[in-house]
DNA sequence: CGATAGTTTGACACAGCTCAATAGGCGTGG
DNA sequence: CCACGCCTATTGAGCTGTGTCAAACTATCG
């Protein structure tokens, strides 16, 4: 049993899959991506449709392809937090855990290889470095949330936008690994996403907006089309 | 290699050890056991003292015997939050990476049971059980960080108060899992402690004490022990 | 019993919230 | 292609919860 990352013998849909790249599949040989992708099925959802339900049951796990997926939870009196943003290649799912405590929603069009609960697990005792890969995500993830509480507990409110912006340019921008002076992105979130993910509210999210944007630290087009000039002018303001 | 929970054959020290019954050495068997005890050594630090240095290198990892240690990162200017809090039992470390990237410090006095990183990193390989309890032990950190998100970006400052009181006697009052109607603890945190954790200042912190008090939902003496008449008139006030 | 660190209380300021009105983008149908 | 309506975003005015600054109080420990 090789670990090979290269791409012959693979099913052709894995071959050019980013989750195959830098996801939890990376960890699989040829074989088992063979009989990974036996029961998988690729399929897309829209703006705003419902991935898992909270406290629904978890019958599968998924990778996204492409696009947003936002994990939100609730209070009783509808007040709502989004917990975490899901990216191309991330891992989506809570393992080991038939309810879920949160709320997965496509931020914007998404695209989805989902596998049955149960083949994840029988492969995860045969393969450990498949419970490794998914150790190290949810160890990523972990640090991610830790980092987000920064700014939720301590951080104003243009800090919080300027960190959100950050956030996202870093991974949406087409162009890879940073170190770049500039970016331009479209934003995958409405100013309601926006305010439920930084505590505050859509008022807050926009004047902060306006205010980047008279500075020249941003621009904006069409509401959602954000080019950033200096990612270091931005940095600048996000507290950290 | 059986997976015994026994208590012959195993270390004496292990023996009585909370972290055998709950924490990550449940996943080993007596074999290994002894092995890891070998290594490790227990024990003490006070109350204040530096366990894990931010960006400092991880050399060891722990188990929570007793006490609290505290979690935080540090924005530049000095803010500061609290980003989780381990009890007994609990595992302390951030495995596969040699940077730390948070400050771990005794709440309370606390002792420790620590292995060098290398002993646990090498039986992590040849007992895949151990990875396995490390992940769960990781998810539910994910969970609670999630949780406590939810607290920071959207709940009032006194719905974070009370959380933070249920919190702590959850996870301190001696009477094991909950369901009791009363409850009664000593904070392991300051005021000045419980403000970083819930993204508060002390001032504020010690008005939400004061008004629990006032209306009878606690009592407290001493500054530091606290009694609940009634836990679920405590969750009322929690927001959730 | 005084010193020190932690906590409470008070008065006031201001960041961010609420409510309300306006403006802009975008799809639909004439 | 324009007109309409809907939805989202922006802007404004005023309010309020929480922060700030300062002073008084209280435990704890030498």
């Amino acid at each position: 049993m090789r670990n090979d990352t290269q791409t012959d013998d693979i099913p052709v849909l894995c071959a050019s899959c980013e989750a195959r790249q830098r996801g939890i599949c990376a960890a699989l040989d040829a074989a088992q991506l063979i009989a990974l992708a036996r029961t998988s099925h690729r399929h897309r959802a829209g703006e705003g449709e419902e991935l898992v339900g909270e406290a629904e049951s978890i019958e599968s796990y998924s990778n996204v392809l492409s696009g947003v997926v936002k994990l939100t939870k609730t209070l009783s009196d509808g007040r709502q937090q989004i917990v975490g943003l899901r990216f191309a290649s991330d891992f989506l799912g809570r393992p080991f855990r038939v309810e879920s405590k949160l709320n997965a929603e496509a931020a914007t069009k998404v695209s989805l290889c989902s596998f049955p609960r149960g083949a994840i697990e029988r492969m995860m005792k045969e393969q450990p470095d498949l419970e490794h890969r998914l150790l190290q995500q949810t160890l990523k993830e972990l640090d991610e949330a830790r980092e987000w509480m920064v700014t939720l507990g301590r951080k104003t409110a243009a800090e919080k936008v300027a960190s959100f912006l950050l956030l996202i340019a870093r991974n949406i921008d087409p162009a890879g690994d940073d170190g770049r002076r500039s970016a331009s992105f479209e934003l995958p979130l409405t100013r309601a996403d926006i305010a439920d993910f930084l505590g505050l509210t859509i008022e807050t999210v926009s004047r902060q907006f306006t205010r980047l944007r008279a500075d020249g630290v941003i621009a904006i087009e069409n509401n959602r089309n954000v080019t950033v000039p200096s990612m270091s002018k931005l940095a600048a303001r996000s507290g950290s």
